[in-house]
DNA sequence: TGCATACTTAAGTTTCTGCTTGACAAATAT
DNA sequence: ATATTTGTCAAGCAGAAACTTAAGTATGCA
């Protein structure tokens, strides 16, 4: 239960983690390399790859190796994929609510 | 590791999940019980009472029991959280990117 | 009163995650 | 040339998370 899921799946799962959010918020400030990334991270720098190779399936990060430091940095794509499912349920409760205020509200005609 | 975590944390968590997702997506039609919750959701009835709980402690969904029947429904202020989270970072991410797009344009005075 | 419904709770099992270790490869510095 | 830096890969393990089972509680119904 892991192999095929949409990318709006894998997105969620990422940042489920709050190492991977700590990366995000690193990378929100421009692209790093990777060892610079794990530096500050209680950890190996194996897991914070580990972490990154996460972060990459799902979207959310890209990265580029340049001689031998890879550097990493924010991909928006990712991130446009869970604000939409966030929004298309909002919107579908708002509208909800929207129709009970108006009952409340008393029944009008037109 | 789970006790005094922020409440944004918590958010993350929970929708991590893709059970705890499917139940948002049910919820964001309107209030449901728990047995109707869980009977589209190959799981037992106990499973799914724990998956709520996740999401009440995460300020997602909330819940009132009437009678012998629990009715839950989407409580936005958790989804107002993970929004905001998203959207300072873009912020920072997106600041970025227009003063490169400016350096890129060639440097002007003023 | 007796029985079904709609959960609740606790405990145990299984599966998944995050992390470490250790061995290795490639680029760069001395 | 050799040492150092930077990262990659593959096991393996401990703890967390998801799920089940089983027993119990409270409500509603006949």
């Amino acid at each position: 239960m892991h192999s095929q899921q949409p990318a709006v799946d894998r997105a969620f799962h990422a940042l489920g983690d709050p190492t991977r959010r700590a990366i995000i918020e690193k990378l929100s400030h421009g692209p790093v390399s990777v060892s610079t990334l794990a530096e500050p991270l209680d950890m190996t720098l194996a897991a914070v790859v580990q972490h990154l190779q996460i972060l990459e399936e799902s979207g959310l990060v890209r990265s580029e190796k340049i001689g031998r430091v890879r550097t990493c940095q924010i991909e928006p794509k990712g991130f446009a994929l869970i604000e939409k499912w966030i929004t298309d349920r909002r919107t579908l409760w708002e509208r909800r609510f929207d129709r009970l205020g108006a009952l409340l509200a008393g029944p009008e005609e037109k």
